[in-house]
DNA sequence: TTTTGTTTTGTAAACGTTTACGTAAATATG
DNA sequence: CATATTTACGTAAACGTTTACAAAACAAAA
């Protein structure tokens, strides 16, 4: 069995008070009976057990982190930076995945909430269905910070990237490259990065008078997967666009490799811009917006704590410029040496 | 402040015992009662506290989860396998990342071991330094599992593949192919499947009668970035190797990226086979042993269960085997006149 | 010597549960 | 009707800590 402050007690002659008090660092022990605790807890092997401590505290140095996924390399950035600032603090992370499906996402919270952590860092699933979930918890005055994937609707402290003014950036890059024709492969409506991203490509087009087609832009999502429908929509087309802004690199990569397969040059046939930089991309050469993500992660961990330590803390969003990473995918215009399609 | 067991009996005017009861879905209760009790603990937003709970149980359904990272695909899959199983059975688990170093790692551990889990699934660094640490945990009984990276010298249950086999297909297969210089970038010495690996790359040779070069097989790590210094070696020898078996898929990408660069084509001038298919390694065509991650992961996840269960149960040893997928990278050498892609 | 103060220790309550044990009331059995 | 059985509930102890409070031990001051 597992040696117990009793046991120490016991076997030295002292009361449990003692111990506690010699094992805990207090001043108000002997230093002869802290040296003999200290040594007869060696000997049993003493382990504290915190349990019983965060029962006392009514704390438990947990919190849970909820992300759509950490396969690709974005997530676990984040989920890095949380846990430098976490663990510093004390903190152990509890990592849930959704799978990006919001039932899950539910399922994952609640298994959290009876885990009974101090706080939630959450970036939502592309079905984000779980306002009332979240209501609940804020209601309740669960600390609760959101990252990345967000809802606005709610009164949360928040960690983003200026979406609006990046994809604004990455398509402005296009036009001053000489593209025309430049369309948007824009991920799940429901997400407020896609509508910020949107809105930035919108914005591009109108700062620099070209008109918008309403068929330049699809909704595709957010997986490389969905590249294909996106590239076979926007190739059926009777104006093929000359550049593709994708809403992420999985989709921007996807594109390639869709128009690899179909024989086509990226950039002399299509130019294409990726979002979120990734591996793969800058092994692809894929131009990008580089996001700051470890950084973003310590950022929400710091929001967290402090909405722990001060619940009253008003809800703060902090937004993080990003910069574009210009690579062979989205070369000039002028540089194309053959005629476009 | 929260509500308990106690708020709610006192609400009622029953005793706690019958509260508790009640809320346990034990049969010793009447059902007018339960249902008095359960309504109460709605109204007042009661949640139980596991910590209390556990404290009483003794134990606290969690376990720890020690990897060198988890930026690449790989450990990320192995942790959703480990996690879809542990999380049926009612566990939490708590995700580290020692990034590699052996100090990190240790204290990992240590502050798993603070926060009471039942059990450990670790896959160790590449400097794997820490016996003495997991020599102590067995010895005081911690259910521990290891994964992939594992420390052979210790009584410890083990999830691996057939590293020497599936090495063996791997090199066997360029052999086919009709590559007669075949080099090995190997891993960091001191991990177990590094030496495993080799030994399958010296079986094919030896199997195949090609007479082994000591100069075509160099210790790189597993990591892209020492790629580099792989490919530089090998390059500068008299008699080049035509085709390269990397420890693993980033070693391989990182080949390539290198060779791309010098202007050699893969599988024209060098053939490229790499290890633990990758997302990027199937975009760039890299032929690759794919191993069943996510298997590995439920199945060390179960091993752990059983042993947590019953503490005698024997060390286990698990070991997989894996598929060669042929990718265009290792493309038989009689195509090799042919013009590239 | 007594008084006062300081240091060190012990006693017991508390944290929120579960559960062994006991008991009264309700019901069944003869 | 008396007795046995079942059902429903309460009391109190236990899990391993921390800590307020009290008490003892000792030293210093009067």
């Amino acid at each position: 069995m597992k040696a117990t402050i009793k046991d120490i007690a016991k076997a030295l002659g002292v009361s449990i008070a003692t111990v506690s008090r010699a094992l805990t660092g207090s001043h108000e022990v002997n230093n002869a009976t802290r040296e003999k605790v200290l040594n007869m807890a060696r000997e049993l092997h003493y382990k504290p057990n915190i349990q019983a401590r965060n029962l006392l505290k009514k704390r438990n140095n947990m919190i849970g982190v909820v992300v759509p996924e950490f396969i690709t390399f974005f997530f676990p950035e984040i989920i890095i930076g949380i846990q430098e600032v976490m663990n510093n603090a004390g903190y152990q992370v509890l990592i849930c995945q959704s799978n990006e499906s919001s039932k899950l996402e539910r399922k994952n919270v609640e298994m959290l909430e009876n885990s009974m952590v101090e706080g939630l860092i959450v970036s939502v699933t592309k079905e984000s269905k779980n306002i009332d979930l979240y209501q609940r918890l804020i209601d309740e005055r669960m600390p609760l910070v959101f990252i990345n994937r967000v809802l606005p609707e709610l009164e949360a402290s928040q960690v983003i990237i200026d979406d609006r003014k990046c994809a604004f950036k990455a398509v402005e890059h296009l036009i001053k490259c000489g593209y025309k024709r430049i369309a948007h492969l824009a991920g799940n409506e429901h997400l407020s990065v896609t509508q910020r991203r949107v809105e930035g490509y919108l914005d591009a087009l109108h700062a620099y008078n070209i008109p918008v087609y309403d068929q330049y832009l699809m909704y595709v999502g957010v997986q490389q997967d969905r590249a294909r429908v996106g590239v076979n929509y926007l190739l059926s087309l009777k104006e093929k666009p000359d550049a593709i802004f994708a809403v992420n690199d999985p989709i921007a990569i996807g594109v390639m490799m869709e128009l690899k397969k179909r024989g086509l040059k990226v950039p002399e046939d299509i130019a294409v811009v990726g979002f979120t930089e990734s591996p793969i991309g800058r092994i692809l050469d894929l131009s990008s917006v580089s996001q700051p993500t470890q950084e973003m992660g310590r950022v929400a961990a710091q929001l967290l704590l402090n909405k722990i330590n001060n619940p009253d803390a008003p809800v703060e969003i902090k937004i993080f410029d990003a910069p574009l990473n210009i690579r062979t995918s989205s070369l000039p215009h002028h540089k194309k040496n053959k005629p476009s399609l």
